[in-house]
RNA sequence: GCUGAUGUAGCUCAGGCGGUAGAGCACCUCCUUGGUAAGGAGGAGGUCAUGGGUUCGAGUCCCAUCAUCAGCUCCA
């Protein structure tokens, strides 16, 4: 096995050097088709290379077929690459002589004394760490995907410049592989497949970022509330119902109103606050009106761990080009909850939330494309976060050896923390490749002392409980939208929003098939009922039931008998049978979800 | 928020140089027919995203706004 994985990331590091060269390349094209272009940087990416450009106009798309076309020119010469090695200052003069302002920055924020390696190709020189092919013409097949903007250096106070996107491969055959797979994830995209499918739409004058959910996607959205709450009272949690706004006030405790005015969307402003009117302001999550549930009563270490969860819908004003189908919306519902915990009690409601996170997972069958990912503090950006660098320090290295005495995978970073504490945070890719939160656990010190929540320990002293925040399958809306693109839009019985289409050859049999469905909705089975009576063959058929579990059709023939053809889209033909054998087994199917 | 592209019937799209809108599929009615994306006849549906402007006249040109998409930045 060791083997094999050593093979593979080989292999991979063989395409990542290819795909740089191929950045060379287009970086050379470039520069012969828009001399006045100023480098920045072009790294290899999983999926590909990009180069970023300082140019007056942006690229359009026929810059880009004739720079690849010149890049097609510079490879069919089999350009070498030489690699050369000068010291810092002489770097930072060739680099001035070139006109390179964004190199010459690279080159000094590097270590002094140290040797700079550029490489070399025909006339073309750029600075480079390496490595890369000998040649241009290892490069056999590259495309150019698409132009856009990105900021130098990726901080947005910087200049925009023009980022070409490519990618590279060692023959035609593996690059119209990945084009083919881009047409399928397009088609998987749950933010197309899902308008087709009638699970969601949106609307101009509702506005961005704010989907409507259709009756089918407002039913799997039930399922999926249903499901979490139930197990989640299975687990000892309690359900409150907290409002959808408060007053400034309540968010000038939890520190929102400092670290977090301009993602919420207060009905007022600031000024008319500060004149002491009241100004609401709709919640961008829940900890602050569950901890007011906490303070109703005195609290007893008995009491602890206290678990709370709602189905809690939230506002967070995104920025404009943030919005994305059900991905990223401005109101959107989640299963949040709030433990209170001893001390003592931490580390196994941690686990217990893992558990509970992966049980989620597990049942909805997305475990596998799941990544962790440890969210800690910037230390260097304090202004972001609220407490001492001794609570955040402890805490973190807490999490981080309950993480590990678990054994769970995760990559920590920093900066990524919650303004009030550390994070787990479960990640999901969606069918591009790009990753999005979709649970997260943290631990919190702070809050509850903020808030004055006490409890009174064995010892009769009060003291502050730590809090847990966590997810258990995150937003209903994100969530929804994995699933979709996890199973092209055909859910699994339990989750399908028509578990059964009832159809007709013939008018002669409506009223039977409308007894069908009556018999099969009473027994809570989630039933269309299709009376076109389209001469339709079972083949046919198939292409519209590719998103049904069940099809039960209804014909003259099966009349007289009180039977129905039915078909299964994970066993195919089922032949003809009693309505009630066909009802008996679809209950059975239904309850194979996970419990 | 930034860069770019896009916005014509439910869907997919046509509409060279400005002269007040079309196709396929879907939908509705009727006929034919119990079944392999069936045939025939007919019908409905668009203030061309919205608001301004230029013009005798704008889907077509200009500006603004809104929305959608890709990427960046930010975040569940």
């Amino acid at each position: 096995m060791g083997e094999i994985r050593k093979e593979v990331q080989q292999e991979n590091q063989e395409l990542r050097t290819l795909r740089h060269t191929a950045s060379h390349v287009l970086a050379q094209a470039v520069k012969k088709l828009f001399p006045a272009a100023k480098l920045a940087i072009g790294p290899a990416i999983d999926t590909g290379f990009y180069y970023d450009f300082d140019v007056d106009a942006p690229f359009t798309s026929q810059d880009l077929q004739e720079i690849e076309k010149e890049m097609q020119r510079i490879i069919k010469r089999n350009a070498k690459l030489e690699r050369f090695v000068l010291p810092r200052e002489e770097a930072i003069a060739l680099m001035r002589e070139k006109n390179e302002p964004y190199k010459v920055e690279l080159i000094e924020d590097l270590p002094e004394g140290e040797e700079l390696s550029f490489y070399k190709m025909e006339d073309f020189v750029d600075l480079c760490a390496g490595p890369h092919m000998p040649s241009a013409g290892k490069v056999k097949a590259v495309k150019l995907l698409q132009a856009a903007g990105a900021y130098w250096r990726g901080s947005e106070k910087n200049k925009m410049l023009q980022r070409i996107y490519g990618t590279a491969f060692d023959s035609r055959e593996a690059l119209e592989a990945y084009v083919t797979q881009l047409e399928e994830a397009k088609r998987r995209d749950h933010n197309k497949l899902g308008r087709e499918l009638e699970l969601f739409t949106t609307s101009d004058l509702i506005g961005q970022g704010l989907p409507i959910l259709l009756p089918k996607g407002a039913r799997v959205v039930q399922l999926l509330q249903r499901f979490v709450e139930d197990e989640e009272e299975q687990r000892g949690y309690l359900l409150t119902k907290s409002p959808l706004m408060a007053k400034s006030d309540l968010f000038k405790v939890s520190g929102h109103w400092d670290h977090y005015y301009e993602g919420m969307f207060v009905l007022g402003d600031k000024e008319m606050d500060a004149r002491g009117e009241e100004v609401l302001a709709l919640r961008p999550m829940t900890c602050p009106f569950q901890f007011q549930a906490y303070l109703n009563r005195t609290r007893s270490y008995r009491d602890l761990p206290l678990r709370y969860n709602e189905t809690s819908t939230l506002f967070r004003n995104e920025s404009s080009g943030e919005m994305h189908g059900l991905i990223r919306v401005r109101q959107f519902t989640i299963s949040e909850g709030h433990l209170a915990c001893r001390p003592d009690q931490v580390e196994a409601e941690f686990r217990g939330c893992v558990e509970l996170a992966q049980f989620m997972l597990d049942t909805l069958g997305l475990r596998e494309d799941a990544s962790y990912r440890f969210s800690k503090w910037d230390p260097n950006n304090r202004e972001k976060y609220i407490g001492d660098a001794e609570v955040w320090e402890s805490t973190q290295v807490f999490m981080q050896e309950i993480l590990d005495s678990m054994g769970i995978d995760y990559t920590a970073e920093d900066g990524e923390a919650a303004f009030y504490g550390p994070k787990l945070d479960i990640q999901m890719r969606n069918v591009h490749g790009k990753e999005d939160t979709l649970i997260t656990i943290q631990i919190d010190f702070q809050l509850a002392e903020r808030f004055g929540m006490t409890y009174t320990d064995s010892d009769g002293q009060k003291k502050h409980p730590v809090i847990l925040h966590r997810t258990s399958i995150g937003c209903y809306e994100r969530t929804l939208a994995l699933l979709i693109e996890k199973y092209a839009g055909a859910f699994p019985t339990w989750l399908a929003p028509t578990q059964v289409k009832v159809l007709t050859i013939t008018e002669r049999c409506d009223d039977w098939a409308r007894e069908v469905e009556t018999l099969l909705r009473a027994s809570g089975i989630r039933v269309e009922l299709d009376l076109r009576n389209e001469k339709i063959g079972f083949k046919i058929r198939e292409a519209q039931m590719e998103k049904v579990p069940y099809m039960l059709v209804v014909g003259d023939k099966e009349v007289e008998d009180r039977t129905v053809a039915a078909r299964s889209r994970k066993d195919g033909d089922l032949g003809v049978q009693e309505p009630q054998d066909v009802l008996t087994r679809l209950l059975a199917e239904i309850r194979t979800r996970v419990r």
